[in-house]
DNA sequence: TGTACATCAGTGAACGCGCGTTCACTGATGTAC
DNA sequence: TGTACATCAGTGAACGCGCGTTCACTGATGTAC
């Protein structure tokens, strides 16, 4: 191929990490530098040009996912025009929905990736954006929520940005997306789909 | 080391499924025969023996999984004594304890191995066991929910065995452990257990 | 109960393969004049 | 604006290694008489 220029090298390290970003949440961090940068048409010897190993890009697709789930927030929000509750009953939609189920590669890392998480070091960059990224959905959620009257001062918890009824609601969803995925094929999966959205559509007492 | 005797074959057989199932929880279904074996002190020919492919070990290993969830159950059963919102509560205490998070190789296989079973093919035998161990759980949290005569006739559901409200309930605990596990260490993760065991403590309205 | 022999659980080395990583090389890109 | 040359993104082959699986072999176990 010769020598690509600098435009090019960045647009390549960007499709290494959005393909990477998707096929992780796809299949997990086990995924194959051979296939990953086969599926944009490069080799592994240009992989090593642009990061230092495999752990490097482990933290990066996963900062990158979760960028994506942002993006989605806003669109939720801005789709609501100012209606927070709208945007979070829109988010829950497609969360539970069979769509969603059906599309790991693009959709919630926070389900997604959560095994492969547990199982990375403590101090790894994967780890800690993961973290990261699912309190901002919890805050997210706690901001939409319907009635946010009732939270407790900020200086009362933990997570300050993050309410207990946006962490329940966030178990509920994650819940039972990865377990409707697990049981994809039997009646049991959109049952799961369907009873998570009659329950965190109307939040408990 | 020779011949070992029938007995002993058997017993072999009977460790390599038990440590499968302990190791495939903790460390997925991507555990090398090798090392598996090697923990109880075989090589990997002997699993040749006793096993057709590692393939067939993902399925009696996920049976095993859920074979040891339910003689936990049937010991809060047992301790409560009859009393079966008791054993619903003491399982929950149980499930949602930083204990039960990190100790995966011992729990719950519903969490523990979704990530590995959502990429298992549809007709695999570890999806089958999957699925039944998961609506076997679900069924045993409806039987004991607190307020059972609320439940829908058998005949509307798909899963008869399964009321909604035990689906969703399961949907929170499975969520909660999923994520305080990727997010172990930080804040959240004991959150996520404290707000979920609050949650599924009082069934919603 | 003892002996002769067939059985077969487990060993250990080999197989082809794919993994992450490295590196000499290529040749277009970027720069200095 | 043109030319000379240094830079460096990407190639492709190689590396050591571990994977799942196979198989000739060992020798205690199980069986037939």
């Amino acid at each position: 191929m010769g020598r690509a220029s600098r435009a090019q090298a960045a647009e390549h390290r960007e499709q290494i990490v959005a393909t990477a970003s998707r096929m992780f949440r796809e299949q997990g961090f086990e995924v194959s530098l051979a296939e990953l940068t086969g599926a944009i048409g490069l080799t592994t010897g240009a992989f090593y040009r642009q990061f230092h190993s495999k752990e490097a890009l482990l933290g990066e697709a996963t900062e990158r996912a979760f960028e994506e789930l942002r993006a989605l927030l806003a669109g939720f929000e801005a789709a609501g025009d100012g209606d927070r509750t709208a945007a979070r009953e829109a988010l829950i939609d497609y969360y539970l929905s069979p769509e969603h189920r059906d599309s790991t590669g693009t959709g919630c890392p926070a389900s997604a990736l959560s095994a492969d998480v547990s199982r990375q070091p403590a101090e790894s960059q994967a780890k800690e954006q993961y973290i990261r990224g699912v309190r901002e959905l919890a805050g997210w959620l706690g901001d939409a929520a319907p009635d946010t009257a009732a939270h407790p001062p900020a200086e009362e918890a933990d997570d300050p940005a993050v309410p207990d009824d946006a962490l329940a609601t966030l178990c509920t969803m994650v819940g039972a997306l990865v377990l409707a995925r697990a049981t994809a094929g039997s009646s049991l999966s959109e049952r799961l789909l369907a009873t998570a959205r009659t329950t965190v559509a109307a939040p408990g007492p």
